[in-house]
DNA sequence: GCGCATAATGCCTTCATCGTCATATACCAC
DNA sequence: GTGGTATATGACGATGAAGGCATTATGCGC
């Protein structure tokens, strides 16, 4: 079960943390998760999230650049979108981990 | 296709941003990836990445406590090992979409 | 052209985490 | 018990990013 795959290089090891890093905030995940229900514009997400204009702008960007996010100007306004399912995805794929780890909590302590 | 789900809670969204903060480290990633090819001591571990004993220790201790690694002790010596393939699951979701990203690139510049 | 609204960017402070050094702890040999 | 080795932890400086304020850029109505 060892299972000894082949150990990825440094460049990969640096791109998948910097991927992982963008999911690594509260603010950029709700960001997302508000994208998934549907495109809107900045004046709308800081109505849903309560953050400053300029910091939804800035995370906005990252996501950008990451591929995540994708925008389209209406006018004034810039409606913004989520790209792919891949957040969802690794969400799900984390969440079960959650449960699991919850579970064999609670049969740990139901065994004691 | 927008797939309206339902927003997670922020509970949800901490636990999965810190979950993703821990693979947000090339360090850890190594160490996960170093554990994957078999149980270890720090020892080994210094020897494989260079990096310093603390530093190594530390980063485990984390790995730990989200049950990703785990360790026993022989004599001295600390084993530690890699408790699950969430991490490998991940990183090949992350890996796929890299790829295509840079394939769409490869076509957009071959579209020129 | 001039206002007015929306969004993006420079600058700044604050805060968290990395990574190291030194120290403490645990285990074995003797 | 003492000495030696392997690992974990406290304290600390350095580095990076979050997040807000102020400003700038952009587009519309007039």
């Amino acid at each position: 079960m060892g299972a000894a795959g082949s150990m990825p290089s440094p460049q990969l090891l640096e791109e998948y943390s910097q991927f992982f890093r963008l999911l690594s905030e509260p603010t950029r995940l709700q960001l997302l998760c508000q994208l998934k229900q549907g495109a809107i514009d900045v004046a709308g997400l800081i109505e849903a999230t309560g953050f400053s204009q300029s910091h939804i702008s800035r995370q906005l960007g990252q996501l950008q650049r990451a591929g995540l996010v994708s925008c389209e100007r209406d006018g004034v306004r810039t409606i913004w979108s989520a790209d792919n399912n891949l957040v969802d995805d690794l969400c799900s794929l984390v969440q079960n981990r959650l449960r699991q780890r919850l579970e064999a909590q609670l049969q740990q302590l139901a065994a004691s």
